[in-house]
Formats: C-alpha cells, structure tokens, sequence
DNA sequence: AGCACGCCGACT
DNA sequence: GTCGGCGTGCTC
C-alpha cells in the first residue's frame, strides 16, 4: 500500500478568560468529545501556573487553526457546564467593556459571575424547599404574629415552596426554623424550578396624567428596537408611576426587566412597590445578599424564571435571555461608577447594552447629570419630561444666605435660627445638612498655630467625641489619641477649628433645649436597626431636628419636614473639579425634594459666602434645567466633558519624583501623535499628595475624537504597563468622574 | 493579581 | 546555622 499524507490529528482548543490581572485570553486543550459539548459561555476549570482557577470559553477554536508553539498548550481540567451560562450577548457587553474601559478580559467575565459561580461550584444548586407536615396546627401558632403569617402562607403551598420565595412573602428564615421546631413544617433540600410563574399584574386602576401617558407611550414604540431615553422628572411628578406602566406592558409581551438603582436607593420600600404592582418572580441583586441568595437570585434572572431583576451597579451585567427594557433610576447618582479596579459605569454600559439587545432603555433623574444632557442635545437619547407634581404638593422655595453680612451665632444665621424656631412652633420638622463627619475638621494649638496632621497623609486630623474624645483621619482611617497639650510648644489650650455633625448637634441642643436633635451620619448610624428607628421617628408628627450628612439626602422621604437648612455649600460650590457645581446643584435639588412633600410648602436656606455665584443664583431663581443649560454652555466653552473625552492615568509609589518623571515620559510619547486632536493636563501630584504614606501623580487626557483617543491610549497604555518598575501602581480611568 | 524562586538580616 | 523579609518574573 502506498504511503498516505497523514494529517495531523486535530488539536481541539478553546480560548478561555481567566480571572488574573492580564490582558489576554488563554488557550487550553480538551477531547474531541468535550469540545464537542463545550459553548461559548460556560465555565471551565483551568490550571494556570501553579494555581487552580475557574475561567469563562471565549472562543471554540477551529481545530485546524494555527498552533503556536510559543507556549505549551495545557488541557483543561473539567468543563463545569453543559451549556453557556453566559449569553452571548452579555458575553459581548464583556468584551467591549474589557475594550472600553482598557481592563483584564478575565477580570471583567468575573463580574458577571455570582461568587459560587466563580469558585467552580456546580450550577444547579439544590434549594431549601419547605413543606408543611401539619395542617391542623393553628393553635400552635396563635402566640406569634410572625408565626401566623407564616403558616398561613405555607398552607396555600402544598407541595411546598422555595424558601426564596418564602423570604420575598415576607417569612424569614428564622420564623420558618422556629416552626421547624415546632414540628408545623419541614425543610427538604430539592432540585430548582427555574419555570417562569406566569406574570400577574395587581388589579388596581392605572392613573397617568397626559405628561405621564405621552412618556409610557413614546417609550413602548420601541419594542424591538433601541432607543434611549431620559425622564428628566420633578421630585413628586410621577417618574415610578411611569416606570411601572411602561413595565406593566413589557412584562405582558413576556419580556424581562432590568432595573437598576443607585446603592442606598434598594430599600424595602422600593422593593414592595415593586411586589405590590406585580405578582410575578422577582430577583433582587444587591451587596447585602449572602452567596447563595445572590446565586439562586442570578439563576432566576438567567432562566428567565424571573421576569423583574432589580439591582445595583454590577445587576447590568446579568443575563437575561428575554431582556426587553433596560431602567435605570437616579441615573445622576455616583454610585452607578465603580470607583476602583474595573472602573466601569453602569449607566454607559446599560446605553450598550439596550443597543446589543434591541430594547429601549430609560435613565430617570428630578436632577439629570450634565453628560446625559448632552446626549439629548446631540441626538442620542430622548427627553422625556415631568413637570406636573402630584396632588396640591407645591414646589419648595430656595433662599440664599450671605454669610459675609448675616448676623449669626454658631456659624448659623440668625434669621435661619428664628425661621427654624417657626417651624418647631408649628410641630413641624427640620432638616439641617453639614456635609462634614466628625465633630471639627481641624485641632489647632492658641498659641503656636500647629495643627494635628495625619503623619502618612496631606490631611488634618479630624476631631471626634463620640464615642469617646479622638482624633481620626478620614483618608488612610488612622485613630490617634487627643493629646492633651501642643506638641509643638507645649501650650495647654488646644482648640477646634470649623463645624463637623457633631458640633452642630451641641449647638443646636444649646439654641433649641426643648427639641430633640436625631443625627444621621456613619458615625451615628452604624449600628444595625438604629437606621429604623431614626425612621419611625421620622415617620411621626413630632417637631424635631434632622441633623445629617449627604446620607440623608436620597430616596426617604420626610413628609413632616418643612425646612431644610444647608449650613455650608461652598466647599461644593468652590472645589476645584469641573463637576463640583453639577454635583452641589444635584444636591441642594435633591435635599429640596426632601421638603414639604405635603400641602405644606418647603422651604430650602442654604448658607454661603458667595451669594453671587451665577450657577447658584440660576438654580434659586430659575430651576434645575436652567442651570444644566448654562452649564452646558460653560461646558462647551471651557471645552470640557461632555464636550471633549477624558482618560485619566494615575500613578502611585513611594517616590513621588519617579511618579512625575514616569508620567512625563509616557506623556511626550503619546505627543508624537500628530493626527490626535490632544490636550494632556500634568503629571501633577494629586491633591492628596501623600496618602497612607505613598504619593500619588496623575495625568489627564482630554481629546474631542473619543474614538481616536481609546485607540492610541490602548497600545500607549499596554506599553507603559510594561515599562513600569514593579513598585509602581498605575490605573487607568475611562471617563473619570472627576478630573482632580 | 497570585505564587513562585532568590538573595540578605535577627533568631531558637 | 535557619526562618523569613519582599524584589522580579511568569502564567496558555
């Protein structure tokens, strides 16, 4: 016989991310058959080095593709699923974020994953299920409330229920151990129904003003179909109610929902508004949730078993095969930015991903960020606006007060002290904000001038008496003790400097003896449950004194405050960050909202030294839209983003001359692009310079060609990677939320 | 990012 | 003598 050419047997590959700090995918091998069987999408188990990791196929490599024998190609250890438990149209979303925002491929697949996930434990987990073995047991339970409901659910379950589905009823896990006990019920592990329960919508009549009605409907023209839209709705006009509507009929077409909130803002309020207005399985995506709610809740989304998922942030990277609106609430908020590692921001990758999936996605806000703005302007997204609030609730007023002439007594102008004194008279509430931890931002000795610094950072110390006398530095979390002289000269009076919550509570206990002052901040409000009953004092008709940080300011409402008073904006108003003034307005717009819910008209003082900024005179004496207007223009005149893009580089060791020399040369080599349309802003030490006892640098890019910019910032980027001393620590951040 | 190997100080 | 400090090099 004669000799025939002998192929090679084919070498079955899949190209795999792989959590690890590194920018590439990486090849293993497996058998015919398991290559066979393995999907773009589902995970498999990898050794990488000397370590075992749990990595996400990419890719199916033809098995005739090219070999490159530069490494040696490694088999996989187990492929953990029979199908893609990643679709490819989140899959997609990941590789342009990776792309996007210059981070690990590996990295960002991770964050699509639930942590049982990402450790390699099998998907189908079994569920607690609980059934009932006692149907006569009423008596038993006739002493707890609790107890009753529970078993009063239980009973309608026959066959029992998830326990999942038992904790979004209402029933804690506890009640049901203590009926456990009791012998009433039983809990059985068993496999997971991931079938969808059929969507009911509550019987209840649907109001919508025309405003409302002509937002729901512009919005449900697009039902296979990108658009994006921004309901840019007073405080009070209704957004929810649009929200619910537009889902209503989207839930009917038998599509999913994807809403996301802000951090704070997935309180149980929201939640049971959303339970109230629809019987159908809802997953909720949350920090708070314990590594098997988080998983059983992604697997509802990623079935299809849930047809609402509401989330957080990182919910945007869920699967959801019949996603068919995307919402996203408080767009303006902060929080939809991810401030370290994968720097990414939810509301631009919710705009992405509405255009992989064809659905409409729509950004709500009383107080639009400048950037959302700006895509109206130019085409992209679609204005929805509110203006009609509800009921007889009247806009409340703003008033400036100049501190420069006003006559005060503890830093608080005494016309403020006497309008408050009205307001307590009329048992009605307050609200006072001081956007400062602490009880004083400074210690500083009488006679020497020395002030208590933070030895590993830039900063002050700031003072605290609660819960004992300290000095704490918020940048690094340093706790030192108060000395009880200056160490400087030895003077024995150390005095404060400047107001924190805590001064404030003293002096507002000293001007207003008769009245009780609830402060809310993190030093106050730590302990669990503290939070809920700060909130049933709210809830009362009692005049009271609201004392707080910017942790009051979103989502709850005070339907018995009638006066808010903002004791210091002009460290917002007077930062150097180009974003200072959107953020401060959002603020003051979003504390006002806080006022005077009722018939009872609010009043909002905000206490400055500068009574004649122009931005601030246009939010007190037009509105919210006006300002944004203006600043768009000084936004475009000032060539700032929106109007150009920003990449910012920062640079962090121990030697703040090789920070600055490392970003100067990079620098000069990003310069010799010609064709890109280039500003670069530094290397400048960060204004923090020292921090925990390392310096920081940074370097702005700014270029009106975004797409111009990410190419040539891509390969430059790789390149100062490689050429960094190991001691170094440098991040890149796409489209930085603030540019100092 | 881990997790190795690799070369210099204070310890049972 | 070692135990271990963290400097740098690699991972399909």
């Amino acid at each position: 016989m004669p000799d025939q050419p002998v192929s090679p047997a084919p070498i079955y590959r899949v190209r795999v991310a792989v959590p690890v700090h590194l920018f590439d995918c990486f090849d293993y091998s497996l058998s015919a058959g398991q290559y066979q069987q393995a999907e773009v999408g589902a995970r498999v188990a990898v050794s990488f080095g000397r370590q075992h990791l749990v990595g996400v196929i990419m890719e199916k490599l033809p098995p005739d593709a090219p070999l490159d024998s530069s490494f040696k190609l490694k088999d996989i250890t187990e492929l953990l699923d029979d199908r893609a438990i990643i679709d490819a149209k989140v899959l997609n979303l990941l590789n342009w974020s990776a792309q996007y925002y210059q981070f690990p491929i590996g990295e960002v697949v991770q964050s699509a994953l639930p942590t049982l996930l990402r450790q390699g434990k099998p998907y189908n987990l079994l569920a607690r299920t609980w059934k009932l073995l006692d149907d006569q047991a009423e008596a038993k339970v006739r002493r707890s409330e609790r107890q009753q409901e529970a078993y009063k659910i239980l009973k309608l379950h026959p066959v029992g229920t998830t326990e999942t589905i038992l904790n979004l009823a209402g029933v804690d896990t506890a009640t049901l151990k203590a009926l456990e006990k009791k012998g009433i019920c039983e809990c059985v592990l068993e496999a997971q129904d991931f079938s969808p329960p059929p969507v009911q919508l509550a019987q209840m009549p649907l109001t919508a003003n025309p405003e409302q009605q002509h937002a729901i409907q512009q919005v449900l023209k697009y039902k296979n179909k990108y658009q994006a839209f921004l309901l840019d709705g007073l405080t009070g006009s209704g957004k929810t109610e649009v929200y619910l509507q537009i889902m209503g009929k989207v839930l009917k077409q038998g599509k999913q929902v994807l809403v996301l909130v802000p951090e704070i803002g997935l309180t149980p309020q929201t939640i049971s508004r959303f339970q109230s207005r629809f019987h159908c399985h809802i997953a909720l995506l949350h920090s708070g949730l314990n590594d098997s709610k988080r998983l059983q809740a992604w697997q509802a989304a990623e079935t299809g078993k849930a047809s609402i998922v509401l989330g957080t942030r990182s919910a945007i990277y869920t699967p959801m095969p019949n996603l068919g609106l995307i919402i996203l609430d408080e767009e303006h908020d902060l929080s939809f930015k991810q401030q370290e590692g994968f720097r990414y921001h939810a509301r631009d990758v919710a705009l992405y991903r509405g255009h992989l999936q064809q659905c409409p996605v729509v950004l709500g806000s009383a107080t639009p960020s400048i950037d959302s703005y700006a895509l109206v302007e130019n085409g992209k997204m679609q204005v929805l606006e509110l203006n009609q609030r509800a009921g007889a609730a009247l806009m409340p007023k703003l008033h400036i007060l100049d501190l420069k002439v006003a006559q005060k007594q503890h830093g608080i102008s005494l016309h403020l002290i006497q309008e408050m004194q009205k307001r307590l008279d009329k048992k009605e509430q307050i609200l006072v904000f001081l956007n400062r931890r602490g009880y004083a931002p400074v210690l500083i000795c009488d006679s020497c001038g020395w002030q208590a610094q933070c030895p590993h950072c830039d900063a002050n110390f700031t003072v605290h008496r609660q819960p004992y006398q300290h000095l704490h530095c918020h940048h690094c979390g340093t706790i030192h003790r108060m000395p009880d002289h200056c160490p400087s000269c030895n003077h024995t009076e150390l005095k404060t400097l400047g107001m924190g919550t805590g001064k404030v509570e003293e002096q507002l206990n000293e001007l207003f003896p008769n009245h009780e002052v609830i402060r809310v901040d993190r030093d106050s409000t730590s302990r669990v449950g503290s939070w809920q009953k700060i909130y049933d004092k709210i809830q009362k008709s009692e005049p009271a004194i609201l004392l707080g940080t910017q942790m009051l300011a979103k989502g709850h409402h005070f339907p018995y405050v009638t006066l808010v008073a903002i004791l210091d904006i002009d460290s917002g108003l007077l930062s150097v960050d180009f974003r200072a003034t959107e953020r401060t307005a959002q603020l003051i717009v979003q504390v006002a909202g806080r006022a005077g819910r009722g018939e009872r008209k609010g009043d909002v003082y905000l206490q400055t030294l500068r009574p004649d900024h122009a931005l601030l005179n246009t939010l007190v004496n037009e509105n919210y839209r006006a300002f944004a207007k203006q600043t768009l223009v000084q936004r475009q005149i000032a060539r700032m983003p929106p109007y150009r893009y920003a990449v910012m580089i920062r640079c962090e060791s121990r030697d703040q001359n090789l920070n600055t020399e490392f970003l100067q040369k990079h620098a000069a080599l990003l310069r010799q692009y010609q064709d890109l349309d280039l500003e670069i802003w530094g290397p400048i030490p960060a204004p923090m310079e020292r921090k925990a006892g390392r310096y920081q640098s940074h370097m702005v890019l700014l270029s009106a060609d975004r797409a111009r910019l990410h190419y040539y910032v891509r390969a430059w980027w790789q390149a100062m990677l490689q050429d960094k001393p190991s001691s170094m620590k440098l991040t890149l951040d796409v489209d930085p939320q603030e540019l100092s």
